[in-house]
RNA sequence: GGAGAGGUGGCUGAGUGGUCGAAAGCGGCUUCCUGCUAAGAAGUUGUACGGUCAAAAGCUGUACCGAGGGUUCGAAUCCCUCCCUCUCCGCCA
């Protein structure tokens, strides 16, 4: 299998061939984006009221009113500027043909000239609209699917499933304090050597760490999800095209000198694998997985989840990312939610699945799943994985396109994500689900091969 | 970090001021021809946004030769800045 790419390739770029299929390298940096993309514009134009109405039920304001006059100018000046130019090019035209009488020249010429200060104003007013819409349509998030349920916040969310007994524990301990005695986790040298919410993994917690990260990688590769390892910082346009930027700036940490993000997820440096390219019908679905650490600044967090290893500022996750058409999104996004459930399920771990509201949805998000384990030192599901189905609101902001088997336009392909899972809540799940009355933690049996048969963790005497 | 080279259409690759959205070849598509080892012939072939049209086709306007700015009546072509890629050296896992 093997697609070609139609987007431009710079000279001395080798084409790689990956998992088949051939892509190019490119990254154009585009900072500014092109007014046609974002949530359709068409679809605001033509139909704004339930736009209007969509949006409403995402929680904070977003008003289309704004925009839509923005757009209307931008078009009004857009047409103007064409004009002039054309008036330009029509002059230049003249002198091409070298029929024109010297006093005609002049005349042309002053013309000319009086005709580039007029298209100075015009670029001038074009550029300042074009940047004006390109911000108010980024700064807009994508519009929540008909079947997602109204509401504000994680109470609104509707449960759709459970699954696993929730074990019978007395006086359940909660995970830290497992963890601290089974010496896996040390929090007070993590916040010695940067600052709290940073964790070390000591010799029983970096073992688990790392047999789940295996762990979850072959499981997913063993059902499709071909294997990637992207970089883990990624430039401002890849954390544009899936929707953290502009609006989410301070929730991620940045590299000062050189406009590099550490991912928050890898979804958004799987996601950016096309960006820019026009792939074959025949190449989807493309289906990925990832392990990346993730970083984010957790700000707005403040006194949350402050113990334990919950909310870390670093954690590592495994990573399910879908493409696909249009038309089958709905079913991978299902897919992908049971793929991310099968993980819960090898590992014995109970669950529940919740269908997110309006209110409590992600920005890129048209429909989403959390997966919620069940913690029982805290007495209550955790989420532990959030799987979504972005529509083309992610394909849009990328660039990220198919050709049709009938040969036709490129169109926009829908992309999808789920965690599969985050690591560190998955130990800590493990941890406080399996604990015993002496303090010891069964390990899972699937995890066990990767523990070189290891079957429980016990305390230090 | 030092030195050099380079960025043009699906690909290769021409193009140093108007005749260039851009030669030629390849590939793709369409048609024709031939039966013989798969070749030949002809035509066609980018994207985006607008206008015209009931709509499509067609016609038409504008933009796009890495990005941004400048010179000029006019820029792929000249000048400036930036980005990216490649090669060699240094450093490094």
């Amino acid at each position: 299998m093997s697609f070609s790419v139609t987007r431009v390739r710079h000279r001395n770029q080798k084409r790689t061939a990956i998992f088949g299929h051939t892509w190019t390298h490119i990254d154009r940096r585009v900072i500014g984006v092109k007014s046609s993309v974002m949530l359709d514009l068409r679809l605001i134009r033509e139909d704004m009221e339930k736009v209007e109405k969509a949006l409403a039920r995402r929680n904070g304001g977003f008003s289309i009113r704004s925009l839509a006059e923005v757009d209307e100018k931008f078009r009004k000046t857009l047409a103007e500027w064409e004009g002039l130019r054309a008036r330009s090019n029509q002059i230049s035209g003249e002198f091409k043909t070298g029929k024109v009488a010297q006093e005609d020249k002049e005349k042309l010429k002053a013309e000319s000239i009086e005709l580039k200060a007029n298209l100075a104003n015009s670029d001038k007013e074009k550029t300042e609209l074009a940047a004006k819409l390109d911000e108010l349509l980024l700064a807009i998030p994508n519009l929540p699917d008909p079947s997602v349920p109204d509401g504000h916040d994680e109470t609104g969310n509707v449960e759709q499933k459970r699954w696993g007994e929730i074990p019978k524990i007395a006086n359940p301990k909660e995970h830290w304090e497992l963890g601290t005695a089974l010496r896996c986790f040390d929090f007070e040298r993590g916040v010695k050597l940067s600052e709290s919410r940073f964790t070390v993994l000591l010799e029983n917690g970096a073992k688990m760490e790392r047999a789940l990260m295996n762990f979850m990688l072959d499981f997913h590769s063993a059902r499709g999800y071909r294997e990637v390892f992207p970089p883990i910082l990624v430039n401002r346009t890849c954390m544009q095209g899936t929707g953290q930027l502009p609006k989410f700036e301070g929730d991620f940490y940045k590299c000062a000198d050189d406009e590099l993000y550490l991912v928050p997820t890898s979804e958004v440096s799987v996601t950016n694998l096309y960006r820019d390219d026009v792939l074959e019908e025949a190449d989807l679905p493309i289906y990925h997985t990832a392990y990346s650490p993730n970083f984010r600044r957790e700000a707005g967090s403040a006194g949350k989840d402050t113990r334990g290893y919950i909310r870390q500022h670093q954690f590592n996750k495994v990573e399910l990312v879908k493409f696909c058409l249009p038309e089958r999104s709905e079913e991978e996004h299902e897919k992908l939610t049971l793929d991310a459930e099968a993980i819960l399920e090898a590992l014995q771990l109970p669950y529940r699945r919740m269908l997110l509201c309006a209110g409590d949805m992600g920005f890129s998000a048209k429909k989403c799943f959390d997966l919620e384990v069940w913690f029982p030192g805290q007495d209550k599901y955790r989420e532990i994985s959030s799987c979504s189905n972005f529509g083309d609101f992610q394909a849009r902001r990328t660039n990220l396109r198919y050709r049709p088997a009938d040969g036709g336009k490129p169109r926009y392909m829908h992309t999808l994500n789920g965690s599969g899972l985050a690591i560190g809540r998955t130990l800590a799940a493990i941890l406080e689900n399996f604990q015993q009355p002496d303090g010891s933690v069964l390990i899972p049996k699937v995890l066990s091969p990767y523990l070189h048969g290891l079957e429980v963790l016990e305390p230090k005497r």
